[in-house]
DNA sequence: GTTAGCGCTAACCTTAAAGTAACTGCCTGA
DNA sequence: TCAGGCAGTTACTTTAAGGTTAGCGCTAAC
């Protein structure tokens, strides 16, 4: 990640082509969820109702959606076992969900650190 | 930010504390333009028409909304001045907006790197 | 043979986010 | 005095994201 700050002076142009830059990033892991699972995921492949259980409140409609999304983006890979005749579906994080590491621990942080800031004003 | 790596192991708790965090991230600052905004701002203030063309493609009616939003979460300023009797709205970036800077600066940085992916695979 | 779990899907409904269009009050400059 | 810009607001509509409920085909366990 550049060392970069938002104080620092910027040309119109770089200007633009950051609001583009993150319009583009929300238009793909934008959403409710879409960056949840992959977070879910990381810990290891889960099951389909594993990560309906670790995501607490996702519906099963929306889990397959954003599963079935993530997948035509390269980032999730679903994986089918057929063990003893019993269909066994396990869901399980690819290379490119690890370029979203910047983003997701910088969320986490801002998350973490702006809950504690509004829990200590009441 | 921390050295971290989705790759690395993650205890199921600290799994679980992350989804939340993000999830708060993404209640605050989430949504299609309050990101932007604040990029819009990080070259200097600006007046509502100015934000509104720079934003290009914004309503009157979401940007007054997320700008009071805005405000009220402490990330923007809102400065009237009555020079020569005349109305004169400034907005204007807060410390607090600076908070933000590694959040902005990764979805920048992987908007850009997603964008070139995508076009070179047609 | 009924119940329960898994991995979904379909049909439907609700809500919230965002867009559209028209308009207001205030001022300026032609 | 009339057009036009600024800084919005109001009322209404559209869209899309997400939630709800029910159920299917399969299997295994009771």
């Amino acid at each position: 990640m550049h060392e970069c700050n938002l104080k620092d002076p910027i040309s119109d142009q770089q200007c633009v082509d950051m609001i583009n830059a993150v319009g583009d990033s929300l238009y793909v892991i934008g959403g409710k969820w879409k960056l949840r699972i992959i977070i879910a995921l990381s810990n290891g492949k889960k099951r389909f109702n594993e990560l309906q259980k670790a995501l607490n409140g996702i519906s099963a409609r929306v889990l397959s959606n954003d599963l079935k999304d993530l997948e035509l983006n390269g980032f999730v890979r679903r994986i089918e076992r057929s063990e003893s005749s019993n269909l066994l579906v396990e869901y399980e994080l690819l290379e490119y969900s690890h370029t979203l590491t910047n983003v997701i621990f910088s969320l986490n942080e801002w998350g973490t650190m702006h809950k504690k800031k509004i829990m200590h004003k009441d």
